[in-house]
RNA sequence: GGGGGAGUGUCCCGAGCGGCAAAGGGGGCGGACUGUAAAUCCGCUGGCUAUGCCUUCGUAGGUUCGAGUCCUACCUCCCCCA
């Protein structure tokens, strides 16, 4: 049974990627045997997926590697809903600006990992669910696939158990998603012969349902693999960065800080996000995850490199890793670390520090902040401790560079640029 | 429809005789130790033009020198009865 015959699966079970699958050996049979059509569905909640969906634009990219053809599907009809499965609470409706808004932006991340001109069956599809969601007719949706679902079944789906238990309401829209999810994938698989859907751990009901809804409405036989839930080694949820969510869209998270994001992987995480994040082959990365104690920091510089250079390209991630080890290594002031201008007028005049770090930087949140970290010393400028929250900086400050290097903690920096 | 209970620091849970910027956790952030790791230990965890001022305890009023705490109405949720 982990012997599997087709590229496709071997390659996801031995890199980590499956938590369950419906059918293997039937599905194994078919990946092995022809050129398979899979999707993924990524809803349009913000205007970036951030790291926990890199797991999701990973496999489309092993199916497409492995002579398959991939389908990034936007939820631009779905998002009109909302998924309601495992939250705790109805999520605000989205406008459909947003929601278009969010999709254009989105999309831009996808063709760094997948092929849209060339490939199996003509190259990956982007596909947008509102192109036949928005125009469904009510009535006639209710009697050719509402007569499907039993509400008694949908009830007994853990994705809605904690919403159920803690009797908070769950609304009719939203207990729709799941019809209209599995929807989908019936229609998908008429329009573009898609056979397979794959999602997170928290979509297996959804898209088991799918496959029920397939049998029903005479498609051919369906299958869904689902990836696991992603934690780190010491249990927190992953794609939390110094500043937020680590988002895959450069304008909302730059390249040297997606760089620091992986760099500080925990030493447990090591070998399972070279396995799911790279594309680094098996046994490079066993000889990599060999290496233990502190050796293991080149492996993560590696890890780093390679996880940024598939989004932001080759160069951004050598110049970020380059940043780093300016910063770091040298503890030195390296020219791109992000940075803020501010008039030089103002430097003349004196800039208060916490003032500096807390309205021009932003590296925290209020100057009340600041101050607190200056009595517990997290915060620096020029690498020297500051010790007086009543400091000022003035042009007396500026480095042989021209800049004020402010630290807060050990790990972020952000340079004040006068200009 | 009737009866009972609950909503607390905009991350979460949660204590709170009428004097409360409000106990305690968790989480988060900083410091120490290390290897830009984990674990551990220590500190911090409303805002500000700051020995003071402002805004916070579901919403709106009221009693009081003073209300998270008492009263009234409303909203939302839970339990029991019908």
């Amino acid at each position: 049974m982990t012997k599997f015959r087709s590229d496709f699966l071997r390659t996801m079970h031995e890199r980590g990627f499956v938590h369950q699958l419906s059918d293997e050996s039937g599905l194994d049979d078919l990946l092995a045997k022809e050129s398979v059509t899979a999707y993924i569905g990524f809803d349009p909640t913000a205007p970036s997926l951030h790291a926990g969906g890199l797991i999701q634009i990973m496999m489309l990219h092993w199916l497409q590697a492995t002579g398959h053809q991939p389908v990034s599907l936007m939820g631009g009809g779905t998002g009109m809903v909302g998924d309601p499965s495992f939250k705790e609470e109805a999520r605000k409706l989205m406008t459909v600006e947003t929601i278009e808004d969010n999709i254009a932006s989105i999309k831009r991340v996808f063709a760094n990992y997948l092929d849209y001109s060339s490939g199996p069956k003509g190259g990956a599809l982007m596909i947008n669910n509102a192109e036949w969601l928005r125009e469904l007719n009510y009535l006639e949706f209710l009697r050719d696939v509402g007569r499907h679902f039993s509400v008694n079944r949908m009830l007994s789906f853990d994705s809605v158990k904690t919403r159920l238990e803690r009797e908070q309401s769950l609304s009719f829209l939203e207990f729709n998603y799941m019809i209209l999810q599995a929807y989908d994938f019936v229609e998908l698989s008429k329009r573009y012969d898609v056979r397979l859907q794959m999602g997170g751990s928290d979509q297996w009901g959804n898209i088991v349902n799918g496959i029920d809804l397939g049998h029903r409405m005479g498609t051919k036989q369906l299958y869904a693999l689902t990836s696991p839930l992603l934690t780190t080694s010491s249990g927190a949820k992953m794609g939390k960065s110094v500043n937020g969510a680590v988002w895959l869209n450069a304008d909302m998270l730059g390249p040297y800080e997606f760089w620091q994001y992986w760099r500080n992987t925990e030493d447990a995480d090591v070998a399972r996000f070279l396995k799911l994040y790279t594309t680094l082959p098996m046994d490079e990365i066993a000889r990599l995850s060999a290496l233990a104690g502190s050796e293991i920091n080149e492996v993560k510089k590696i890890l780093a490199t390679e996880i940024t250079a598939m989004l932001h390209g080759r160069a951004a991630a050598e110049a970020a890793a380059e940043t780093a080890r300016k910063t770091f290594e040298e503890g030195g002031v390296a020219a791109d670390l992000p940075s803020v201008e501010v008039p030089a007028g103002e430097l003349e005049a004196g800039i208060g520090v916490l003032a500096a770090f807390a309205e021009k930087a932003g590296l925290v949140a209020s100057n009340g902040e600041a101050r607190r970290q200056v009595k517990s010393g997290g915060l620096k400028v020029n690498d020297a401790t500051v010790t007086d929250d009543k400091a000022v900086l003035t042009p007396r400050d500026l480095t042989p560079e021209g800049v004020i290097k402010l630290s807060f903690g050990k790990k972020k920096h952000v340079l004040l640029k006068p200009v």
